[in-house]
DNA sequence: TAAGATTTGTTCGTATGTATC
DNA sequence: GGATACATACGAACAAATCTT
């Protein structure tokens, strides 16, 4: 009943509807990722179709990294957990098309990074800070030129990508990550943030300096403060950055 | 520069790189949706492959909603704008196999829900105020039993659904419309929300009412605080449907 | 290392379906 | 309705990858 509501099926070509019927039947059975599939000769005979239509079902499952294919002697067609990479990827093609400003970005990265540093404080392993703290050294001195300070910005980024993964609630920390993914890419393939300021810079690395000791106490309002205050700053950074935005499709 | 980074390039399936070649073809020619791209017999010619292995590609690019193709004179393959429902589809395949929990959701609607609602103050046509309104009679009488509340909670996420609609940032919407998508399909193919309560019913209209006004008179701050209230008592009322999360494909 | 087995990957020719004029 | 231009589907043969022995 997932996909089959349409009575008039024989307009979907061959291969979508045989693309939805073994996303069915992924449900139906309770697959999970690593679960064997039917190979080809079996679809083949299980459908009564062509080789090349059950390949191009497989290839739309395939594109939206439901389904992974191996060759030789225990290859097939397996279920296939869809990678955070690969959702990001197809979410960006969305928004491609769309203008998107840096401050759109900033508005949802302001309500949603708070949110996310609240949550995690107290939660996070010393090993985990630690690894917030080793980012941070990457950085650690002033930038001297434009390059420079990309790919100081970048790994700034790195930062709150990994606080993106460090928490429990799948969906925020994917919205999180898929925002410092879209800077990132804008960072490398466009020209932002094109001059070094070092009062930025120390204020920044300040922020998330006490952002790590605020997690550490588990003090999660000190954390939600700090980090507003740091995506703030950061937004009135690139009030004048209107520039459009995704000039690429990012790569899976 | 988007996808070829990879030396090892061989090791990508033929169908697979074409796919990303036509990606990248339609980045730097600047193509939007609608433009025309080489039809079958011309791919063929211009990579020197086999048709099944073009057509493989093609279905790849359509899975992502990137290409759309039709058939008879004057058909061919076209760009094609991801639609919002793909978009949501794609996305909810990766939180599929992620347990996502209704709390999850609401931390995140908490989040975004307000600022949504702050940015539409004053913003809003009487045109969509009306249809927001016009929403609301749907549920204007309490439910009497549990399938007549499941309407009615589904109507009224069509609430938010259509709100989210309305603003300029498309990444704003999009996030808050794949969240009421989510609880929709929750809604309708599990049993969420069983028992009406006329007392909560009472207080949803009441703070959604009060929403319209709040945005007729462009009043952002109050519009935000009584969102903020709307989805703070929604997140209570769901706090003992821990459930599980997702458990079919949305359908694109 | 090498050969064989297994499964997907690719090709090519042909025929059919579909929308436009 | 017929001609045209395009995608859709078929099937058989061969190539490549990868595991086992």
């Amino acid at each position: 009943m997932s996909h089959g509501e349409n009575l008039d099926a024989t307009r979907r070509s061959r291969p979508v509807r045989v693309a939805e019927a073994i996303k069915d039947w992924v449900v139906e059975k309770g697959l999970k990722p690593g679960d064997r599939l039917p190979g080809e000769s079996e679809l083949i005979a299980r459908f009564g179709m062509a080789k090349s239509t059950i390949r191009e079902a497989m290839r739309l499952l395939q594109a939206q990294g439901l389904v992974v294919t191996k060759t030789g002697p225990g290859g097939g067609n397996f279920v296939g957990q869809v990678s955070t990479d690969r959702a990001q990827a197809l979410l960006a093609n969305y928004f491609y098309f769309k203008k998107l400003s840096i401050k759109d970005i900033y508005q949802v990265r302001i309500a949603l990074e708070p949110e996310l540093a609240a949550s995690l404080a107290g939660q996070l392993s010393e090993a985990q800070l630690d690894e917030l703290a080793t980012i941070m050294i990457s950085y650690a001195t002033p930038a001297e030129n434009a390059a420079e300070e990309r790919a100081q910005h970048i790994a700034s980024l790195r930062f709150h990508a990994r606080l993106a993964e460090f928490g429990e609630n799948a969906l925020l920390g994917f919205f999180v990550a898929f925002l410092t993914q879209i800077l990132t890419d804008l960072t490398v393939y466009q020209r932002l943030y094109s001059e070094p300021n070092r009062e930025l810079w120390q204020q920044g690395r300040a922020h998330q300096s006490n952002l790590i000791s605020a997690l550490r106490a588990g003090d999660a309002e000190a954390a939600r403060a700090i980090m507003q205050e740091h995506m703030l700053m950061a937004s009135r950074l690139m009030e004048d950055q209107e520039a459009v935005v995704m000039k690429r499709f990012i790569s899976e």
